[in-house]
DNA sequence: TTACAAAATGTTATATTATAACAATATAAC
DNA sequence: GTTATATTGTTATAATATAACATTTTGTAA
């Protein structure tokens, strides 16, 4: 695995120690101290990112979260639980779960090379606190 | 099931007779001769059709299209393939993967209460115009 | 059949997300 | 060292979506 550039290195650095999913431009309010001054270096930055499959879009929320699956460098198979309160994001890593939809073929006839799948509820905490 | 009201009645038609996904603005231009002329005349009929279910909203595209399932009312279980060449979009109907998905439990204890499955890849037209 | 509540509409302004186009610089491969 | 490729920098603009407020329509029930 190649090394990242300059830009790549500071905006993967602020997603991966972010507790939570990061959209573009709180990223780039963050990065501008660094000498990130403009959109399209955040998404250029973030295309790549992506593509080399060391964080992933969230697509419901418009949000990038590091990859939390060391092995992961492309990204053609992707699971995430989203709780709809707290806005906690998780990656799953279920293998039963990627063997299913990897294989998975429907009546079409049209063979798949990616997917992603984004689960919505409550997470643990959420529940509780509404009980 | 209520009766749509004028404003999402006109948008679900647009939506419901194309053949492909249609964006916001898209619709915007399509109805502006039906009277319907800012923005959030059409998210709000967006909104609502995608809350009974009569739409669905492709995530990775930021697109609407018609649900296809006649049964569908609520729209908790989506899942759709999507062809990265023409970008033709259908709703998979399959029993098997649904029930797989709703009965899904990962390891952290969340219980979901809806999900939203993308499928990329080459249709069947797309995969022979390339052969 | 009026009165009340809920849903839908209309309108202007603005926020948020993302890309086009072009020039310059750095890095890797040969 | 030269060439190809990737990355960066910069300005402008396109595309997607919501805030706030006033008004009208529709459904429901007294």
């Amino acid at each position: 695995m190649q090394n990242l550039s300059k830009n790549q290195q500071i905006i993967f650095d602020l997603i991966d120690k972010s507790p939570e999913p990061l959209k573009a431009y709180s990223i780039l309010f963050n990065v501008q101290k660094r000498g990130i001054k403009a959109p399209l270096q955040v998404y250029r930055a973030l295309d790549k990112l992506v593509e080399i499959g060391k964080i992933h879009k969230i697509e419901s929320r418009n949000a990038f979260i590091a990859c939390q699956n060391s092995s992961c460098q492309i990204s053609k198979a992707t699971a995430f639980s989203i709780c709809e309160s707290c806005e906690k994001v998780t990656e799953i890593n279920n293998s039963n779960l990627s063997k299913y939809l990897t294989g998975f073929k429907d009546k079409n006839g049209m063979k798949y090379n990616k997917y992603n799948l984004e689960f919505f509820g409550l997470c643990k905490k959420c529940i509780s606190k509404k009980s």
